[in-house]
DNA sequence: TAACCTTACTCAAACGTTTGCGTGTGGATA
DNA sequence: TATCCACACGCAAACGTTTGAGTAAGGTTA
């Protein structure tokens, strides 16, 4: 088995120094051209592919971009992490992915881990339990230690530097009008609860809709979901013997399930219930009817965060800092959820 | 902006060496206690982490796993990522994901950069142009660089290395066995073209059922699917006017649109037409009907692949080289896309 | 032939760690 | 007071790379 080739190597075969080996695969006029080929060739043969552990060492910098996401099996965040990488690979940068599985104790594991040596900037969005926690020291570590870190989607506001969100608020207000539009006059909200940042701004993007329509808010309306994994129960209970004409699901489980308990409870989707949901996956693609929803652009955002990331990353040391937030346009898709 | 606070610093502002300092954080009995709690109380007010980097160079090992897939924004991989997150985080390990997007070039690059340094081993499922191309040399270079490589899913045969798979062609032999014991049989196949490993063993084990039935297979109830992302047209044009009243799909949005064609088609799932599917992701869950499906157990299969590389990394060197194939077991999961 | 310039290299430091070995100081022993 | 030992620490090399500065050999010029 035989082992990575190094520079030292090569010099020592070649019988001349380490420097000269270095310098003529850099092609300088330093060395002369016999030597230069002769050390080009034997590093071809070799295989010779400089380590990039020195190189980082040596460098003081990685080229490799941190991104910490809350769920790894999630459509929404691996189409923002294309985005990343597709910007990423275009600029030379490699990209280090790591989940925080919504645990805030894993989230600074990581960030901590990546922070010493690994990454030389990151791309994140916080676990449900930062959320809850504000807890934020860890990423305020990271960046006084001057590693750039770009917010996306859930976002922390205290915190300040680059971020890449939606307009989770807009978003929703889009999808409550065009229930409005069609004539749909109760329309029920499934929602998260509070802390999460993106569900209680869609929330208030649905009221703000209501309001525009003079239309009352109710209370019976709107629901909480506490534990996405049982939400069908939650949902079910919810709809049950509800008058209502149009659900907006603040995301696409939620949406789905709500028109499979439509479905179990005899109603038609969209002839009786319209639904529109928040989030454009694979479900709301393929789901029968395909569901009416509004899209966050994921790869835009990775694009857009990683673009970011690089900028600061390579812009001049000494200028005054200067932190965007970028909003992202979201987009409403007409499918079949939603009657004509 | 305070940077990263090295041993050096320490030892600077201690008036000691750095060795010393070295030493003390690491409680060697060589140091006074005074000194090692002196140096102690320093590190951890200037939040003093070792570097990375350094480390690696140092011990020639970077203590990372190098992640390879096809696809980031697939379900079925990234369960397989988080099995594999679960057992390396277990053992000290990090995780760097890249996705080669299905392309063989960026495969190469991948593989390249992060076997220049930045992991020890690679846990990898293989492009479908690699498939194609059956062009292996990264990774052999690779392995003969002394760097284990472990294949999952997509694996190579040709390839000498440990290997984590489902038997394909036992899945889809349960899978048809279970329309056949439900009485079908006019079952067509909805799969894909011969050069995707899995599909073609999948293929190989529906006519295995069928013969094992004694039912002779029919090429008009095969469908090799070329351009997934154009399925729908493909699948609506073979199921048009086809006397068919059970399914088998290779995967899962095969599957789902085939349903869909029925449905527009004017048929019934599963009251006229049955459906198996293969992978057991969020489509098969969700859909209405929601799905009967093989499940391929994607995070058990990281997880096997994570120790059998873990294994190899921590292994005695000079221990004869002997490689594993795993095989994961497949399991039916009876929804309602088929009749009872 | 002394002074100078090219050419083609080598040296050494640096990045941040770890660790075996060397060493100066002080006290205890003979 | 000479010898020894323990203690507490520093030195230096190593990992693989880059790069400015130094240098030897040979040729050119005056």
């Amino acid at each position: 088995m035989k082992q990575k080739v190094t520079l030292k190597q090569i010099a020592k075969e070649l019988d001349v120094s380490i420097s000269t080996v270095s310098k003529a695969l850099k092609d300088s006029v330093e060395i002369s051209l016999d030597t230069r080929q002769k050390v080009k060739a034997f590093a071809k043969l070799y295989n010779y592919k400089p380590n990039n552990i020195a190189l980082s060492l040596k460098n003081r910098k990685t080229k490799t971009i941190g991104v910490i996401i809350p769920e790894i099996v999630h459509h929404f965040f691996t189409t923002v992490i294309g985005g990343v990488e597709k910007v990423a690979n275009e600029k030379g940068y490699n990209v280090i992915i790591c989940s925080s599985n919504n645990s805030f104790d894993k989230e600074v594991i990581n960030l901590e881990m990546l922070a010493s040596g690994s990454a030389d900037g990151f791309i994140l969005s916080v676990a449900k339990e930062t959320q809850q926690k504000k807890d934020y020291h860890h990423i305020e570590e990271t960046m006084s230690q001057g590693m750039p870190v770009v917010l996306f989607d859930r976002i922390i506001d205290e915190l300040v530097c680059d971020k890449v969100i939606i307009d989770d608020g807009k978003g929703a207000q889009t999808a409550t009008n065009h229930l409005l539009s069609l004539g749909c006059k109760k329309i029920a909200i499934l929602t998260t609860v509070d802390y999460i940042s993106v569900g209680k701004l869609r929330t208030n993007g649905y009221l703000r809709a209501l309001r525009a329509y003079d239309i009352t808010a109710r209370e019976d309306y709107i629901l909480k979901i506490e534990d996405i994994d049982n939400c069908e129960v939650e949902i079910s209970e919810f709809l049950q013997n509800k008058d209502v004409d149009a659900i907006f699901a603040v995301n696409e489980l939620f949406a789905v399930t709500a028109a499979r308990v439509l479905n179990d409870q005899g109603k038609k989707v969209p002839d009786d219930v319209s639904i529109v949901g928040f989030t454009d996956g694979i479900l709301s693609k393929h789901f029968i009817p395909s569901l009416t929803t509004i899209s966050q652009h994921g790869e835009e955002m990775g694009i857009r965060a990683a673009k970011l990331l690089i900028d600061k990353l390579e812009g001049e040391e000494d200028v005054p800092e200067e932190y965007k937030t970028v909003i992202i346009d979201t987009s409403l898709i007409q499918r079949q959820s939603t009657k004509k």
